[in-house]
DNA sequence: CTAACGTACAACCAAATGGTTGTAGATGAG
DNA sequence: CTCATCTACAACCATTTGGTTGTACGTTAG
């Protein structure tokens, strides 16, 4: 989820995303799109992949980048519970949700 | 968008913002929640504070911090516009979204 | 008033980020 | 084969991040 939220939290790294999703595009093409080093984006698309929005795949010389749609649909669906959380479904999830995310053993000081 | 983003990107901060959408607490308060120091979560609570997600209330010599339930709904509508852009709805919304997020001015080395 | 509490902020530190350049390995074109 | 292209990766650098401790200040309790 970290991992996520932080690969989404640059405008470079959406832009890549969105450009993406609608066919794929080879690292130097993405690379030839954006004021930055080849190399600098080559460090985007890798920040994309190890959080399962992009994949890479070898195609002759050139590395094509797609965006995984089912990441995109997780991605969401994580952030829409995330909110459902925040909003007024904490009801009886409390608990729930102390195992999965606000796992801190000292819970008990909330109130 | 960044901001925003970033600011949701770790646990911690993640926790602070439920944590005080169901009754506001001190920032001494949530400090003895987690295992670190005042200052840091002070630091947590900053930034949310510059990302609009929490504000901040004088009460006595405590600091009431309290989310922002409308910061929180438009952190929420803004992640679900991304989410449109990127699944099928980007058909001829492409050019206001260039104007938006996507503005490189060499966006026409995209295809 | 004095002591304790809650907060703010500065200084410092290690590690991560976001960028660079340079070098080297595959692969395709001619 | 040779050369240009695409990629990978290491080394380096400046800045930011996430944490620490220490100090100072306002406020409330006794």
């Amino acid at each position: 989820m970290d991992q996520l939220l932080h690969a989404l939290a640059d405008t470079t790294r959406r832009d890549i995303v969105r450009r993406c999703l609608t066919g794929e595009a080879s690292v130097s093409r993405l690379a030839a799109a954006y004021p930055m080093s080849f190399a600098a984006v080559q460090k985007h698309v890798a920040v994309l992949e190890r959080a399962g929005l992009v994949t890479k795949q070898r195609s002759g010389r050139e590395q094509l980048v797609r965006t995984d749609r089912d990441a995109v649909r997780r991605a969401r669906e994580a952030l829409d519970q995330l909110e459902a959380t925040w909003r007024g479904r904490v009801d009886r999830m409390s608990e729930l949700l102390t195992e999965t995310e606000g796992n801190r053993e000292d819970e008990r000081d909330e109130r």
